[in-house]
DNA sequence: ACATTGTATGTTAACGATAACATTATCAAT
DNA sequence: ATTGATAATGTTATCGTTAACATACAATGT
């Protein structure tokens, strides 16, 4: 039997309505119960299965939530995924899954088809560079249900799922500074037009602040999210070289560590001895590496119950709060940073 | 405006038919130039999204392929949904994503959801760990377009994307004879009721037997596909001991391996000197190891972008055939194995 | 005997888009 | 002016399911 059975095609073949073959096959009350096993025995031997094209469009709901993530080689956003597929698997709920690739372009498109597809909302990890909101302001006064994840875009009337990023920098900057004494501190940065990118720069700052170092800009330099910026990044800030090499680097997260790591060996350095390093993410690989990595771990999993958990709760209560919802991080001290 | 704008609203506002409309969206032929620019600026300004879920009741078609994998966590899968991905974007399809998490029942489901979601064909890795193919046969003489991957389900009608899993498994169980000389050599296997696991032991069989070695059955021991399988599984190999522990042991896959590796070093034991091993899969974490893991690289994305260029083939192409597309592996010679 | 209640079923219309067919307007050719 | 061809637009029915209303019939109470 093919799979273009329908309920009109039991129907006839039992001579009863479709409607009733609708009831019974939803286990409604007011259906005779013969009738109901005779509709049930009849769909199973016709391989019938029901149509939720049609069932959606009556019901204007799809059950379904469109995931958007900025990419999906590493570890960290395949977790998440991981995570929201778990609670959207306890709701019923399916996921399409797109990947933007770090390109908003690519991004906006997927939204576009997305809601095309009327998913009932929407989770996005955002790859948005610059600063003009208006596609995001433009589908949430739509009716767009929204939660942002780890790359949040903020005030614009969604919720959001991430880490404190400033605190944690800070923290992890600290530590270099009250645990081992750093004083020459730099930063390879994330793009400044992307919130974590912007706010681990800041928590580095406030760093430096809190225990009146100088900030000195030569050394915030700016990668981006891979390893080869990482790396690029790194070969620019040692061969700057007048006043010397830092003490301690500052990385935006793992994969540029592990990518300025490369670049510090090349140099003949010798990490932590000549050069502290440590990272954020909690990469996979990071705790593997020669000089095990000190880093921020990011409860990835738990990122994505949470983003899946809230815009579960935006669809299905109709009050529901906008929520800057934080998921704690933790310091991961291995020997990177000297310990 | 609201996402509900639909084609009846932009005639009703422009004083003309919702068939108009439709077909100066879909910049069809007989349209008055002029009524389609206002027609384009007033769903513009309404902010139109097309309903896709209408589209595809009509056309029997959603332009979204389902994909099934046993697990996201380790790196493999998601590059192999990467490859996927990549190959939908550019035909233009969506994809649904649903970790079965290793439990065949899930994986039912989750076919059965996908199915009522009109899915136009499926991407599967299987969970499967019995030999009953029934489900697999029905739904495909139901006339579903599958195409399985990695864990494939032979002879039953599907398309099938793998690697030469026995071909592969005897060439560096080979490495290990022939290379360094190894005559006792261990397998830590995997289910045998998954083609990989069977085919991986097959292949280290083929292995002894072509280099006339005696095939110890004391020494092939059943792990699954996780660290803490490989850990145990090691464990249990190494407390046998009457005769010793092998020179070198062939895993299933690189998470058994790096499982082995903890409970060779709490041992006592050093790799590759007491014992050496190799794993398959090619993690990321295995070049990162203290001794980096000797193991067959499986082209992971290449992997997702064949499968899913095949389905798209199946679905688009009534006379498309059923193939075995093989993609080739390359040893990865780390030192794990004694090199 | 008859209204009343309730159970089991049927009919119609709707969800939004579009294919297929129908109609009207426009213009050139006779 | 009339015809025919073509361009532009409208109408109807359909996809598969279900909500809302309608009907048929049996059982119950007075």
């Amino acid at each position: 039997m093919s799979s273009e059975v329908t309920l009109k095609q039991i129907a006839e073949a039992l001579g009863v309505s479709a409607m009733t073959v609708s009831r019974a096959l939803n286990d409604r009350d007011n259906v005779d119960e013969k009738t109901k096993q005779r509709v049930r025995n009849k769909a199973e031997s016709m391989g019938y299965t029901p149509n939720r094209v049609a069932k959606s469009l009556v019901s204007r709901k799809t059950h379904t939530l469109g995931v958007v993530i900025p990419e999906i080689t590493h570890a960290f956003f395949p977790e998440v995924v991981r995570g929201i597929e778990e609670v959207a698997y306890k709701s019923d709920y399916q996921l399409f899954l797109t990947n933007a690739n770090e390109l908003f372009s690519r991004e906006k498109e997927a939204i576009e088809t997305l809601r095309s597809q009327r998913v009932d909302g929407l989770l996005i990890s955002s790859s948005l560079t610059h600063e003009d909101y208006s596609f995001y302001e433009s589908i949430i006064e739509g009716g767009a249900k929204v939660v942002f994840f780890d790359r949040c875009i903020e005030d614009i009337g969604a919720s959001c799922v991430s880490v404190n990023d400033r605190e944690s920098s800070q923290k992890i900057t600290e530590h270099l500074i009250t645990e081992h004494g750093y004083t020459q501190i730099a930063h390879l940065s994330g793009p400044q037009k992307v919130s974590i990118g912007k706010e681990r720069l800041q928590g580095y700052k406030d760093a430096l602040e809190a225990h009146n170092l100088e900030l000195n800009e030569e050394w915030v330099i700016q990668a981006e999210f891979k390893e080869d910026t990482g790396y690029d990044a790194m070969i620019k800030l040692l061969e700057k070289g007048r006043e010397g090499h830092p003490d301690a680097v500052v990385a935006v997260n793992d994969p540029v560590a592990i990518g300025a790591i490369e670049a510090i060996k090349e140099h003949g350095l010798t990490i932590p001895d000549d050069i502290a390093i440590v990272g954020f993410t909690d990469d996979i690989r990071s705790s593997l590496l020669d000089v095990p990595l000190t880093t921020v771990r990011q409860p990835a999993y738990e990122m994505g119950e949470q983003a899946a958990e809230k815009l579960i709760n935006v669809i299905e209560d109709e009050d529901a709060t906008v929520e800057k919802i934080e998921v704690p991080t933790t310091l991961k001290i291995r020997s990177s940073c000297g310990c």
